[in-house]
DNA sequence: TTGTCATTTTGCCATTTGACCAAATGATAG
DNA sequence: CTATCATTTGGTCAAATGGCAAAATGACAA
């Protein structure tokens, strides 16, 4: 029970990184390498490498090991999906931002 | 595009507390007065205030004041039920850990 | 109005956690 | 072995957390 929501407020945390959402965004066409990611963004290599760990640790990402490289895929590609709500949440925030300028 | 996942991470942060996460789903059933929440969780009332400050930033709640007392309540009610998905990862991660335990 | 109590927020401080870079280490292909 | 791709570790700086005390806000009585 408590236990339950730590791990769930974890989950929520993962995704509550700019890069860390940027990444999972990007997974939802599928599978993609970490030089992909590295190149893409503007840090070092290391970083997006700690960040992908973070994702793995809640269990948002799995990894997959092929040859040199390494590919990382969604475990749940229903995840971004099923966010509708927040995407209005975030309409709404976005409005409020623009009136704030105005 | 770029500023819009930063507000999109910012959701999922103010998400991604034990607390925040409890607060989140007691208002599932209605508004809340602030005092409802101090007296069920063993923290001092300011850190129960900050982090209902923080959700308000993110616009995941609005308040409302009726007398002396303050009600919180969700902005957005469909918030909770569009997380299935979260909830499936959460039984797996739930799984995974109960399996390390063994 | 003035004083007082109850409810909540804010400010300040100490501690912990998180982010980033750089260097070191691990693993694998050729 | 060497080069390449990725992770881990160490150090430093910024942000988050939580407790305590003081400040706002509103209700209510004298």
């Amino acid at each position: 029970m408590k236990e339950r929501i730590k791990v769930k407020a974890n989950i929520f945390k993962a995704l509550g990184h700019p890069t860390r959402l940027w990444i999972v965004e990007q997974l939802a066409d599928g599978e993609k390498c970490v030089c992909e990611f590295v190149e893409a963004v503007d840090v070092d290599f290391s970083t997006i490498s700690k960040h992908l760990s973070v994702l793995r640790n809640a269990g948002i990402v799995d990894m997959d090991k092929r040859g040199k490289q390494i590919f990382y895929r969604l475990t749940l590609p229903c995840l971004l999906n099923s966010l509708s709500c927040i995407d209005t949440l975030l309409n709404h925030q976005i409005q409020k931002q623009i009136a704030l300028i105005d």
